[in-house]
DNA sequence: CCTCATTTTTAGATCAGTCTAATAAATAAC
DNA sequence: GTTATTTATTAGACTGATCTAAAAATGAGG
């Protein structure tokens, strides 16, 4: 009986805040040294070296003075638990409360922390067991586990076509603005053209509206993938950026899983 | 414009305890004393002391040391505002996640500090504006405005036949008890007999079974309406204990309101 | 391998909310 | 109307999360 390997620790929402940053810049593939988590929480460096040699002893993570932290199994664990409350959160507040993708963040924010492993389960169950919150991002299954993408962020990718796949920025006006101009997960376009020097990127909607011009910035917080030919039109989206669908959890075809 | 009415002041969700504790004891006819509140809070009373001074600076009780407290205009309306969220928690917990009646109490408290006015409002349109929470408490308007009842609790009811109007205990034990046994807000049932010297309660639930007995304490969180004559049997309620309906936020006929 | 800029840590303080123990006020008993 | 009991308040301390300012380690350039 492996008991000793899930006792239930319980945190301050501090500290769930913590663990997500560090998952969050380990996601990024960078080192999540103090200042960089500093950022992340918009805290003062002393603070969170503080945090991380607290957040070592209670074996959340690992921790190198001058150099950084790592996430321990069980500081992961609950790392990857938050992440499924905010993105189950942020597809309810969209699906069944009717708030807008660049509303969904600031709220799941709060509530990540409030509701019940009842509440949780009882969304999930409400919302058919999704795969993607409304920014595209995968939720981790109730296990922790949670498919590896192999995506391309539209800063590097060739002129083409392709259909975006997630939005990596919870800044409102940005969401707002793509919602506006009609780029939001699933949503086909072409590539049209990529200044030189960091300049902007010439995109076309697939609803065929105008050509719309994007900061080689905000280019790298967007996603996608390409299409394979012309796909044969499969029926666009009736509405709603949220993207269901596409598989449900039970037999899932190819991809990686993670943790 | 009356500007200076509506300042927005942001408190802790500690302060929005104390001062729903407050309402509440207020709304029993009783002194809000130092150790009232703290038994409410189960805190000391020397916390309480320091508080209850620290909330009359903000303008949001009075307080006379050595007496109690008592809730401004502005303390109250962030009273009854927390008193309207909690209860449309508890209904939607109730309505949309299926959570049992015993279960909303729990779930709502911490919600109630989280969830911001969008949610709420949005939730108050998905359930139709409603009136009663679960437990058949009212559920005070966005104006903080609120019915004033007049019911009768069980313990000082004569014998005859009644109507259950609300249920004010939220000991999870205690709630699923009563459910079990057919007790719930909307239910109708004869009170056959009151066994004198604090004695208990023999009630026959209209459902027909077995008869249950309360004791006298259980029955004064227990408040009922009389029935006059034999109603004309209006259609049992098809299920649940929520009790929706009857009459909707407009076009209300009698009732005082208050605040 | 020394020096300087950057990053990180240490030291010391603050704030909100809480506690316990000791004192003081109010109230009830005689 | 004293005294005893109950109820409140004051005093002093602690915890978690934060800050600023000063000191120390790291690492890059010469």
């Amino acid at each position: 009986m492996a008991a000793e390997s899930q006792r239930k620790t319980t945190v301050s929402s501090t500290v769930e805040d913590y663990l997500k940053v560090v998952l969050k810049i380990e996601d990024m593939k960078q080192r999540a040294s103090t200042s960089r988590v500093a950022r992340h929480l918009d805290v003062a460096d002393a603070t969170v070296t503080d945090m991380l040699r607290k957040l070592k002893k209670a074996g959340l993570l690992e921790y190198k003075p001058y150099y950084g932290a790592a996430l321990t199994q069980k500081g992961r664990r609950m790392a990857l638990r938050m992440l499924r409350r905010h993105r189950l959160l942020e597809l309810f507040l969209h699906q069944v409360l009717g708030y807008g993708w660049e509303q969904v963040h600031q709220e799941a924010e709060r509530l990540e922390h409030a509701v019940s492993d009842l509440f949780i389960s009882r969304i999930d169950a409400l919302l058919d067991y999704p795969a993607q919150d409304p920014h595209g991002e995968t939720i981790p299954d109730a296990r922790g586990f949670r498919q590896v993408e192999d995506d391309r962020c539209l800063a590097e990718a060739e002129t083409g076509s392709y259909t975006i796949r997630k939005v990596t920025n919870s800044d409102p006006e940005f969401l707002a603005y793509l919602d506006k101009v009609g780029l939001r997960p699933a949503t086909r376009f072409s590539l049209q053209e990529k200044a030189p020097f960091q300049g902007p990127l010439k995109l076309l909607p697939e609803s065929g509206r105008e050509p719309v011009y994007l900061g080689l910035e905000a280019s790298r917080s967007i996603f996608v993938t390409p299409l394979k030919q012309r796909p044969p039109a499969p029926a666009p989206l009736p509405e709603g950026p949220a993207s269901r669908a596409s598989f449900g959890r039970a037999g899932r075809g190819a991809g990686k899983e993670e943790e």
